[in-house]
DNA sequence: TAGATTGTTAATCGATTAACAATC
DNA sequence: TAGATTGTTAATCGATTAACAATC
């Protein structure tokens, strides 16, 4: 028997699944070939069946598919969707509130309990009903509130000071926007999200279009 | 002799041997060992030693290591940051108001020179100095200034259409901030810089601690 | 000279792709 | 039954890591 195990770059495709499978389900689509979803994102379908091989809790039938519903439970539940976090988001500027909006992640269970600036006008009031406070409190809101995640949005500067006052309040995650290495313990994942680095694969593209470079990420 | 190619992970490490480079250069250091920068990204010196194979133009000198500023030189010139591109960006949002503040993108040769909305209250206006356009403008404004690059921060609903309308206005390159696979003819690259992705990174590794995951993305 | 650091070649690891057997 | 589709095992490809020779 294979080995149920998922490959990083097999985990980031999950959501592209997700997607497409959503899809189906709205337009009343019960049973889905690997192949389906393997031509709506330019793969090869052994590469999908190996992900859901991986994933599924019930094998897809032959002749007929998977089961597109028991697909997307299968994937919000290996995606951890369904299995709530506490956040908390640092630097409430335009990427910070681009955050807040999106609103999907609230519904695969990421609940921003508060909001940190260090602008006077924005401290005491709120962002789409979640309170802003200053930066000071930031530590023991961590703590008070059993916070599992930090979302840093500030500037590079004070990334890596928030970053060690996420820590020292004990989230588990840390979900950086900052163009900067982190330096955490072991212990904490840090999940870099960077503009510059994704900038940097689309600039050396254009500078040097003889080189072949998949337009996956 | 080594075949200078330098993979697309390496392609990736390559801004945060710039930022790290760019900190010694303000410090008034003149040369650095890989080891140092190996041991500032907590990586292998190996690794950082193949990448600097594949790029930089004079090798590095046995007991000294590599000229600070020479490097920074060949890396930029890598990743095309001498190579100028004209780009547009659509949907002003919170999301596209971030990354008209981020001011990297300019000292990195990308001029944004039009922005467009569907919002009658920004159209006419200007952000940052750039003119807001209606979308209905998008096609002909690419063709006229021969626009190398669209950047997408549009909600996910209209994200294809305005990628129809980019391709028909003659772009090289997508960004693409929403969260969607994009059908592009193949000469066309498609960065993709997805937040869902990268979240379900991060939320599978919450919810499965036992799964070794690495912190780099 | 000895030692720090470089660059290259070979080995390992991880992910994708190909070939094929199993099943409804 | 034949054929569509599944899942698995083996082969290939790409990236990292280890071992080592070269140089100032």
């Amino acid at each position: 028997m294979q080995e149920r195990v998922l490959s990083i770059q097999g985990i980031k495709r999950l959501p592209y699944y997700l997607k497409f499978l959503k899809e189906l389900k709205v337009n009343g689509v019960a049973y889905v070939p690997a192949s389906a979803i393997a031509d709506s994102l330019n793969i090869y379908e052994v590469q999908v069946r190996k992900d859901l091989a991986a994933i599924s809790r019930q094998p897809g039938k032959p002749r007929v598919g998977f089961t597109v519903n028991a697909l997307i439970e299968d994937i919000e539940h290996f995606l951890g969707y369904d299995n709530p976090n506490s956040a908390v988001l640092v630097g409430a500027g335009h990427l910070g509130q681009a955050l807040m909006n999106y609103s999907e992640l609230e519904n695969h269970g990421l609940n921003i309990a508060a909001v940190f600036d260090v602008s006077p006008d924005l401290i005491g009031k709120s962002i789409r009903g979640v309170q802003v406070y200053a930066l000071e409190e930031l530590v023991n809101i961590c703590r008070e509130r059993n916070i599992e995640v930090g979302i840093i949005t500030t500037p590079v500067g004070c990334a890596q000071e928030v970053c060690d006052k996420l820590v020292e309040g004990g989230v588990k995650a840390i979900w950086n926007f900052a163009h900067i290495y982190l330096h955490v313990p072991s212990r904490i994942l840090v999940q870099n999200e960077d503009m510059a680095v994704s900038y940097a694969l689309l600039s050396n593209h254009l500078a040097n279009p003889m080189q072949e470079i998949l337009t996956e990420e």
